[in-house]
DNA sequence: TGTACATCAGTGAACGCGCGTTCACTGATGTAC
DNA sequence: TGTACATCAGTGAACGCGCGTTCACTGATGTAC
């Protein structure tokens, strides 16, 4: 039994790269988020711990646990980008339909797949209360905007809407943000494509494929 | 400066009354979620000072936070139920429509004027793990169940809807959810108006009057 | 009608714990001379 | 080429705090006789 249970023997950094440990600090936060599934845990001397450092290691790098949380935090929202916007370029770039899908499908799985770091970006700010205003739209609104232009070309593209492509795009967001959000809550209950597939289903209401006129 | 803040003298309750602390726990503990916005700082002797009691007297009544809260949530969802009852009730037997989006309107309502309740009702059932089953669909479950009733008489009624009235009642559900949501994550920005307009515009798109054929 | 007593509704002090944060320190290592 | 030194990357002990929980207790009050 050591006093030290999650910390692998840690080699000091060489001289000039210190800086190296702020990133394991936020990467052990990361892992902590991951595997507590909650906010709750998520301390200084547990960051130390599984970083394997001493906890007054951590004052070197941030000054306060929210600069870590808030670190971590943009760490995810970037993480969430990146898949959103891969999923969609993945995509035939005359597949509007397509991106969109992709780029909502990639929403579920970042959430399903990280709960608590969902649950922690969700409710980012609060710990420092004016954080909030940090993401005005934010990362979510940016994807927000594409899956829009996605909308917008389907409607150029003859797609049949029942409202502006602006307002559809935004109600099959909130929708999507509404089922992952409730799968959230009721933890272990419902796969990822039961989210998937309810996301299909509204999609197909706001955008319904007219038969091509040939050319 | 008194050393017990928040606690207005207290009398001793009659002999037999004794229960009647439980609920003043309970209600304590609802205040205190209120004024904090978050489970943090939802204590056992935070509880105690809100109800101007020691902190031992807690445990005539529970054996535990986890009971506490798991009280305070029963009280939400009996709230929530009842207000989302009323509301459709409120409404005449024979305007399927109005009743859906009365209800609908009352369940964001209370979400916004509860955020912390809300918060904590969404994520009940992480402080004890096993509570996670104590409601399998639950309150919000019944109501779902009356939404989708009131869509299936709309329908018959002859009103349009682009999938079967099941369907529909769920995603507006959804919708709806990921709105108040929305709002929840972003405080300060945006006021309940806005979101009962997003809840009609969702209703627009799945409800559609047909005009009425002269009997 | 009076009194002993059981019960009831709590209190107060104490415990051990993990937390955030500080401060003086240590020992390896690159650099100036 | 050798050595003194400044710097760097952290450590370890200590602090005060609020927490959950326990346990013996207290004093008012209804009840039995």
């Amino acid at each position: 039994m050591s006093d030290e249970q999650a910390a692998p023997q840690r080699r000091r950094n060489p001289r000039g790269e210190g800086d190296r440990l702020r990133s394991d600090i936020v990467a052990a936060a990361g892992r902590l988020l991951s595997e507590l599934d909650s906010e709750k845990g998520l301390t200084v001397r547990g960051i130390a711990r599984a970083a394997g450092i001493a906890p007054s290691g951590i004052y070197q790098h941030f000054t306060d646990l929210i600069e870590i949380v808030a670190a971590v935090t943009q760490d995810d929202f970037a993480r969430l980008s990146a898949d959103m916007r891969a999923a969609g370029d993945a995509m035939a770039e005359d597949d509007p339909f397509g991106r969109a899908r992709a780029r909502l499908h990639a929403y579920c799985r970042f959430v399903v797949d990280n709960p608590g770091h969902y649950r922690l970006m969700l409710h980012h700010g609060r710990l420092g209360e004016q954080d909030a205003l940090l993401y005005p739209r934010g990362p979510i609104g940016e994807v927000l905007d594409s899956v829009v232009e996605d909308f917008t070309r389907c409607a150029e593209a003859g797609w049949q809407l029942p409202v502006p492509a602006h307002r559809a795009a935004v109600m099959v967001f909130v929708a999507t943000h509404g089922r992952v959000a409730l799968h959230h809550a009721s933890r272990r209950t419902g796969t990822v494509d039961e989210v998937l597939t309810f996301v299909d289903e509204v999609l197909a209401v706001f955008l319904r494929r007219v038969p091509a006129e040939p050319a």
